[in-house]
Formats: structure tokens, C-alpha cells, sequence
DNA sequence: TTGTACGCTGAACTGGCGTTCAATATAATT
DNA sequence: AATTATATTGAACGCCAGTTCAGCGTACAA
């Protein structure tokens, strides 16, 4: 039934989570427009009629889910926390308690990462994801080098977000291609100690108290 | 020309190594029959008369990127380092040589990896190959447990191993995305501080010494 | 009421893909 | 030399993809 239905943007935002969940299901390279447009529950000429092409549609996609996804938001338990270390553990804990609860969007979002290696568009994207991902570690990892200076000599706090990010993002990529097994709350134990105890005894303790809620992903 | 020519095995690892190169240049979204057949110089029929389907092409060229890519091998010099902790950085700057030396190795294997997530057979095959990783780091952080036992309270040498690896799989996935600026050797400052100075001044003065060979990716 | 701009349809076009297969040339066997 | 087994070709087939577009129906302006 032609004829002037939705508005503009209404079409265009329920095409687009159509398409999410087409790619969450079948993943980017089972992503077709037929797909998308029956998942929507229109026609194959009206995606290509709000999008162009196959290639915008896509984009537009990823700039969906990154919108959507509320990553590394600081709240107030994590900001009440003292030490700069634990916070920063308190923030990994949250990121991989994200992999568990929300894991299509996550390999969606991996997926786009991949394809980003070969499609420059869709690799600025992700950089700039990957530089506001660093960007919220740095305060911390500057608070970090403050408290030991001697520990951190030579080191950026860049450097530093670097390898934060690392933590979650090799935590993600392990947990991916291993969905049952790979252990989280022993991943965080071990880092944990690597990261070392700057206050001894007393983050054991709280530790013990508060378990870690998800054992696998 | 056709008739009896190459033997078996030796047309086999021929468009296996044509698969490798179209799919290094191109992904392997870009990898079809007909592309490795041209590169290799022989019809598309004789690609499919060796491996039957597409798909058994793919899973012959993963077995043979893994094979191939000595991955994880702890050579004489890195055996030789006294501390445990300090071997594990080694190993880390050796694994992050390796990015820098191999991109488009790293980018296919990369490929796979993002493949394996809807793939069984290929997150099979890529399972065993995270379990190789992690096992090569075991024996060392079992050692790293036995020399700091109160600093890993409750830790097991698997998570301590799944750890290292994110150091490494961390740094690969950033330095994909942002091969330009990501900086190797702030990376392995940084996790060196992280990692805590077992030994104080004597790493410092190590690493100031032989400095690391490549800035960025 | 009429006209028109816009949203919308779906069949049709083009192209590339994986795959098949009859024909054929070569090497090994007899 | 004749036969057989094998390797090889490349045209052909069917499928499904992205994209186009002529036509249709609806809502709003005049």
C-alpha cells in the first residue's frame, strides 16, 4: 500500500533497527537488504530509497550502535572509589560485566572492528571510538602516575590508557572465541594481582565481600 | 594445457599460497575461487577439483596460516632471563615485534578470528590456537605465582596466562585500528610499570640500554 | 475537487558468485 | 602402440546480490 505513511526519520530509524538485528543475528556479511527490508516489513526499494546504497546503510548502522552503546559511563559508585588502581579495576569490571550481558551487540561491534582493517570510512569510526575509549582512562591513568611517579618514570598516560583498553578489549576478544569456558572472575583476579596491591590487605578484603556476579560469558 | 601435470600436494599448496596472497590483499571477504585460480595461473575448475568447495579452501588456508606463523616460540635469549616477570615482558615485545613485521599476516589472521564468531569450524580451530597461546605462557605463570604467592592470592596460572595473552591480543586489535599512532613502545613502558619493578632499577636500566626497535605499527 | 509532491512498491536488470561437467591433453601402465 | 587413469580446461548453469525505475496510492495545498 504506497502512498505517504511515516515520517522520514520514523522509516529511517526502524529500517536501521532492523538492520541491528539482522546483523546481530547473521553478522555483517548476512547482512542484505532483502533481509533488512523483510525484518522491517517493507520493500526491498524503500531501504534503498531512505539509504542510497547498501554502504550508507551500513554506516549509518554503526553510527547507531555506537550511539546507542553507553560505554565506559563513570558513575557514582565507581567515582566514590579512592584508590586510582581500584577504580580502574572497578571500570574493568563494569566493561566485562557489558560482555555477558549484552553479547550480540558485542560481536556486532567486533565485527564492524574487523571489517574496519579494510574500509577506511568505517576504520575512522572506530578510531575515534577507540580514542574516547582511551579518553576516559586517562584521567585515572594521570591520577595513576601522580601516585607513583617513581613506578610509571618514562610512561604517558596515554601509554597507560593503552594498556587499560588492552585488558578489556583482549578480555573480549578471548571471551569471543571461547564463550564458554573463559573464566572472567578469575581474569579479574589475576589482573588484580598483576596490577598490584597498593593497599594490601584492604581491597582483598572488599573484594571477598563483593563476588564477582558472572563467572563466564 | 590441460592433462597430467603437478603432483597432487605441490598444486595443492600452489592456490593455497595464491589464497594467501588475494586474501592478504583483499580480506577474505574479497577471496573468491575465481580470484585465487588467476593468481595461481590455473582455471577455476582445477581450484575446485583440489578442494571441492570454497569452503574447504578457507579452512586449508587456515590450517596453513597457523602453521606457518611461528607464533609464541621462546627463544634462547628469553630463556635465559632470570625473573619470571621480566621473561613474560620479553615475550610481550617479541609477540608486538611480530605486528609490526607482519601486518598483513596479522590482519588475515585477525580476519579469521572475526570469522570464527559465526564459524564453528573455524572458532574450533581458532580455540585451539588461543589454547596454544595460553599454555606457552602457563609454565612462566606458574612461576610468577610461585615467586609471589601472597601477591596472587586465589589466582590461578590459567588466569594469570589469559591475562598476558590480552596484552598481547589488546595491543594488536588498537594497533590494527589506529596503525599510524599507536606507540609500541609506550604500550610495553606502561605495562612494564603496571606490572610492578620486582627488580627496581635493574629492568630500568635494561631497557634503557637496548631500546625497543619500532615506535609504531 | 483537483493537482501535485512524496512515500512506497516490486518486478526487472545486471553482474558476480560457487559450482558442474563434457571434452581434452598428458602421464603411467600394459 | 594401445589403454587407462588422472589432471586440467572453460563454458554453462543457477542463484542471489545491489540497484533501478515506472507506476501507484496517499496526504496536503490550492
Amino acid at each position: 500500500m504506497p502512498g505517504r505513511h511515516a515520517a522520514e526519520s520514523v522509516r529511517r530509524s526502524q529500517i536501521i533497527k532492523a538492520a541491528y538485528h539482522v546483523a546481530a543475528a547473521r553478522g555483517l556479511g548476512g547482512l542484505t537488504v532483502r533481509r533488512v527490508a523483510a525484518k522491517a516489513g517493507v520493500s526491498t526499494g524503500l531501504v534503498l530509497f531512505h539509504f542510497e546504497t547498501k554502504e550508507q546503510l551500513i554506516i549509518a548502522l554503526l553510527d547507531w550502535v555506537l550511539e546507542t552503546t553507553t560505554v565506559l559511563h563513570i558513575g557514582d559508585e565507581i567515582a566514590r572509589i579512592a584508590s586510582p588502581l581500584d577504580r580502574l579495576l572497578a571500570l574493568l569490571q563494569q566493561e566485562m560485566d557489558r560482555l555477558s550481558s549484552e553479547p550480540d551487540r558485542i560481536r556486532l561491534f567486533f565485527d564492524f572492528w574487523a571489517r574496519g582493517i579494510r574500509h577506511p570510512g568505517i576504520r575512522a569510526k572506530m578510531w575515534r571510538e577507540l580514542a574516547r575509549y582511551r579518553d576516559a582512562f586517562r584521567p585515572m591513568a594521570e591520577e595513576v602516575l601522580r601516585a607513583a611517579p617513581d613506578r610509571f618514570r618514562g610512561v604517558t598516560a596515554e601509554g597507560l590508557a593503552a594498556v587499560a583498553v588492552s585488558f578489556i578489549k583482549g578480555c573480549a576478544v578471548q571471551s569471543m572465541i571461547d564463550p564458554q569456558r573463559f573464566d572472567i572472575a578469575q581474569y579479574l583476579a589475576a589482573t588484580n594481582g598483576l596490577v598490584g596491591q597498593l593497599e594490601g590487605a584492604s581491597r582483598a578484603r572488599r573484594l571477598r565481600r563483593a563476588p564477582l556476579r558472572s563467572r563466564t560469558v
